[in-house]
DNA sequence: CGTAGTTTTGAACTACTTCAAGGCGCGTGG
DNA sequence: CCACGCGCCTTGAAGTAGTTCAAAACTACG
């Protein structure tokens, strides 16, 4: 019956990946073939998940990693003292489990923002073809290391700059995923909360609240409940840099 | 000629590994016989270099990994805007490089703060050495997984702590790197600047100078010039993972 | 509609920064 | 060898950005 699950996945997925428009960004592109039919059969669709669903925990025994079919996710860790920290958001075509590659247990949680579902790709397979070819394995690496520029920038970012900047940062970091997937960059809707985007940009939720006020009030972007647009991204961008000038009332 | 330097490195060099105590710390452990040869034969031991030398700086070329042999360095990026970070401070057996991984340039530049000395690794030598041997791209690749996992770490803590906690886990991040490379883990030498100290935990240089000062105070250390002695690291824990009381005077 | 949760707004407070000056150590040159 | 000068570090006082506390407004959901 495994067998017979196996079996339905290698029957009718390739088909699945064939129409989703996400699959460039899934798997190293070179990959092509026999490789790729080997992946392929293993991504397994898995059915759409509510709002608040965990796909794992962080300390529990690490064995599927996850590509971000539709929907949205965080990613928190949870430090000494209690303290949840939110390290990123996740979104359609994101690659899930990362950061616990060849771990034992996952370094971090995620948990799902709203209605979306995922393909989960075994630990095992992934790793079982990542020791079997190279090209792929170095890849892989690549991406680990562009992982770690990103992390680096982020810290830098929190370290030296205002609640303006981080809340611009955020938002544009924001519009430039949704470019990529092909989304409007300047109509963001935020499926999460002030308290998470507070989280993630190191701030405390009131400050959120009063950066975007501002924001609104100088005529950069307007806000309505979660739906967000961008007018003047360009200013936004200038902000996000520290190089704005002081506001001229 | 060039192959003369090399005969010189392959003849001399084995010896100078065996004889070095950091060597289990260097290479992945499993790489032995004729591997651990390819890559000692061509580690090469660089000359003394006085303080304030640069090793590489962001943008260039990226030629070359290193390890730190005796002294010690810090990695800094220089951000939009012309700010300057300090990302990392780099002690005997760590490998430099390895966050320009397979880039073409450097992220990151390098400065001694003492006089040091260090061993190159020519980056297409690791390469060759990595596409070839998929255990020791594995092994690498673990590595850096886990480079990803302590530079979370150190997001986490800057974006919710206080001064006080920063400096206590600056400190015991020293005194721990200091153990583990056989040192006195709580005489410590700052071959930094208070400037550096600063900006890498992400505050002013007057507040490192104060925290500093309230730690003597309450006798959690002693601090004379670079010179700083940890009296109560137990203390110093609790208060870096922010679980500290209020004091009473 | 009413209730619970989230977001916004306001006001007081606090921790850190910034600005400014003084001290200490170290290297250089007399 | 001692004195001078320069850079680094410390200390003090004032300023400010962001937090915290508290409450009202709004949204969403049953």
């Amino acid at each position: 019956m495994t067998n017979h699950q196996h079996l339905h996945v290698v029957k009718h997925h390739p088909a699945a990946c064939d129409e989703c428009r996400l699959r460039s960004h899934c798997m190293p592109d070179h990959l092509e073939g026999e490789l790729a039919a080997y992946v392929m059969a293993r991504l397994r669709p898995l059915p759409p998940v509510p709002r608040g669903t965990y796909l794992f925990r962080q300390g529990a025994p690490m064995t599927s990693y996850y590509f971000v079919r539709s929907g949205s996710a965080k990613s928190v860790v949870f430090e000494h003292g209690g303290r949840e920290s939110v390290m990123s958001f996740l979104f359609p075509s994101d690659l899930i489990g990362t950061a616990s590659l060849h771990q034992p247990t996952y370094q971090d949680a995620v948990v799902t923002l709203e209605r979306s579902s995922f393909c989960e790709l075994r630990a095992n397979d992934l790793h079982a073809l990542l020791s079997r070819d190279t090209p792929a394995l170095e890849q892989f690496l690549d991406k680990i290391v562009g992982r770690i520029t990103t992390e680096r920038h982020a810290r830098v970012r929190l370290e030296h700059s205002s609640a303006d900047e981080r809340v611009a940062d955020f938002l544009l970091e924001l519009s430039d995923r949704f470019g990529a997937l092909g989304r409007d960059p300047l109509a963001l809707y935020l499926t999460m909360s002030r308290y998470d985007i507070a989280n993630y940009v190191g701030l405390a939720p009131e400050t959120v609240s009063r950066v975007l006020r501002r924001f609104s009030d100088r005529e950069l972007l307007t806000v309505r409940h979660k739906e967000l647009t961008l007018r003047d991204p360009a200013r936004l961008r200038i902000i996000s840099l520290g190089e704005a000038q002081p506001e001229n009332p």
